[in-house]
DNA sequence: CTGCATAGGTCAAAGAAAGTCAGAGTCGTC
DNA sequence: GACGACTCTGACTTTCTTTGACCTATGCAG
């Protein structure tokens, strides 16, 4: 059995006693494995990504600590995750507003989430010097943060 | 449990006994917390900054004392401070974090909002080859055009 | 006024964790 | 056996915390 999969479901058992999150020290758990202490980073990058439902976070220093939370249920939130598979490496700002009353007729965001999510990928919003096919690119990464943040929230 | 943290907790259940306002002698309470007088400052100035909402003032010598007030700011005047004075060009991820928790602690927006609006600003989100000192302009873009969206929605 | 005791302020350096990345190792496939 | 994809490691980096040495301000006694 690979490392990695012996860390993956390690994870994934103390997930799964209710409660879809999970909050671990890097250094004990590399050292309960006995592996270097990125490895757990590889772990995360490669079977904890936003792609796989999850959202990741840490802090470093004294005290410091990763959280795992787990996203992507079965239900309505499969569509959210079928969007996220949808939505490429770019897109238009017309595409997410699009998308985003979408959301809202769908009731799956409120009018206001709409329109805050809507003012953070304007055009105005986005008025630095970087060419239009980057903010696309970052319209899209955004859409897809934000997407997941909402699936994260609806979890329930 | 980061001995910060604790720090932190104390001076905010002080203050929550009513009144915003607490004086302590920097003195006493590093020395109730086992710790370097120096450590105070450090949570002072990590927790208590006016970014955290909250203003501190002091005086040294014979009788010296540390003063905390949490600033008290009506929804609006707040979003209007922070598009007009505070936030400038650009702005870090960690400064977006912080402002935002704000907003949340001062109930100008909700707990479902405040991860929406920081995860468009996110460093996963904005991971696109532009260097930082672009990206922190865009995040100081973004963060107004939220703002602006909401203070225009609560104005009703 | 001078000097000492009392308090708080600053800053750099050490300590504690986590992150990154290039390169070495493994394994399956052709 | 060569290639490519996936794993794993270690050196180096970054971030956050904690401490200690030294500095500055205030009040009071003589």
């Amino acid at each position: 059995m690979r490392l990695s999969d012996s860390i993956e479901s390690f994870i994934k058992t103390l997930m799964n006693e209710e409660s879809a999150e999970v909050e671990l020290k890097r250094n004990e758990l590399a050292e309960y494995f006995g592996c270097a202490p990125s490895q757990i980073n590889y772990v995360l990058a490669t079977r904890f990504s936003p792609d796989h439902g999850y959202l990741t976070e840490s802090r470093r220093g004294g005290g410091g600590y990763i959280r795992i939370v787990r996203v992507v249920q079965s239900g309505s939130q499969r569509l959210l995750y079928l969007v996220n598979e949808r939505i490429g490496d770019a897109l238009s700002e017309e595409e997410c507003l699009r998308l985003i009353s979408q959301l809202k007729e769908q009731k799956i965001v409120s009018a206001d989430e709409a329109s805050l999510m809507a003012s953070s990928l304007s055009a105005r919003a986005m008025s630095v010097p970087v060419p239009d096919q980057l903010k696309n690119a970052l319209r899209a990464r955004m859409m897809k943060s934000m997407l997941m943040t909402i699936a994260a929230r609806n979890r329930s």
